[in-house]
DNA sequence: TAATGCACCTGTGGGC
DNA sequence: TGCCCACAGGTGCATT
């Protein structure tokens, strides 16, 4: 599931594969994939005969800049890409290839088909779904201050996790890293944010940094499917301390590791670090 | 306006 | 051994 270490990763694997290639031409084979323009044909006909300048992301999305051109791609949940000779026997799943001048080709494929891809005339992605109501970049100093996340945090009622899955308030965090920086921070994830002591408030901001910081490093967290785009595990899931740990002791008092469901989504946290001092 | 619930989708694993 | 079904979760949309 890439969050914002994994999709890091996979933009930073990207820089070096593919910048300065020129798409001879596309394939798209499943077009629910292209969201943007709503006419697959069309899609591989902008892209043809460009040439990737550089990759960058923003939140979870991957931003592709061609000449003139931007590619956007979520990867959702087991999205992945990864470099081939072109005629190289393709795997299964393989929904969308780009076919390069000197016989390589990047191959998007994507297990459970829920990627999205987006084309915009280059600096327009800003200002139009899906990128246009994204929150502050957690790695970003200048923006997500202490002081910026307890502003938003809060004037808002709602319970702590799904609040740091909005996309709209933060972006990057998914169901892994939020379970592991509210552990880090020793606070439970049904806590109303607008509850959290300036104290709470803090571990919190420093705990986001730290576990996104080294998750990036590690280069990202393989749970399930994830590779980079060179076909490599991340190795951040040995540091996991509650995602996917349900039974085991906690790492830092020994209380086995709950887990439960919050606003839908299976939630891990230590049941005596993590303390329910909601008002519920 | 904000919060919540559900659909999308397929592979996996548990239960029978 | 084989079948069935719940579950996994990021995002967008509908509903409350």
């Amino acid at each position: 599931m890439p969050e914002l270490p994994e999709v890091e990763t996979v933009v930073r694997t990207l820089n070096g594969l593919i910048v300065g290639k020129t798409i001879r031409d596309v394939q798209v084979r499943l077009p629910r994939i292209i969201q943007k323009p709503d006419d697959p044909p069309l899609f591989a006909a902008m892209l043809q005969g460009r040439t990737f300048e550089r990759v960058e992301r923003r939140g979870k999305f991957i931003r592709m800049l061609l000449d003139g051109i931007t590619l956007v791609s979520h990867l959702r949940m087991e999205g992945r890409y990864g470099l081939y000779r072109t005629g190289e026997p393709e795997e299964l799943h393989t929904h969308v290839v780009f076919r390069f001048e000197d016989d390589t080709e990047l191959r998007y494929k994507d297990v459970r088909q829920f990627g999205t891809m987006h084309l915009f005339v280059r600096g327009e992605e800003f200002e139009q779904p899906p990128l246009h109501k994204l929150g502050m970049e957690p790695l970003d100093e200048l923006v997500f201050t202490y002081r910026a996340f307890r502003d938003l945090m809060a004037k808002r009622s709602t319970r702590v996790k799904p609040l740091l899955l909005n996309q709209e308030i933060i972006v990057g965090l998914g169901n892994i890293y939020v379970d592991e920086a509210l552990h880090r921070a020793g606070i439970h994830p049904e806590r109303e944010a607008d509850s959290l002591k300036p104290s709470e408030l803090k571990r919190l901001h420093e705990s986001i940094v730290r576990v996104l910081r080294d998750a990036v490093d590690a280069g990202g967290s393989s749970v399930k499917s994830y590779v980079n785009g060179q076909g490599e595990m991340g190795y951040f899931q040995y540091s996991l301390r509650v995602y996917g740990r349900k039974g085991e002791p906690c790492q830092a008092c020994g209380a086995s590791i709950v887990k439960t469901v919050v606003a839908g989504r299976g939630t891990h946290f230590c049941p005596r670090c993590q303390k329910d001092k909601s008002r519920r």
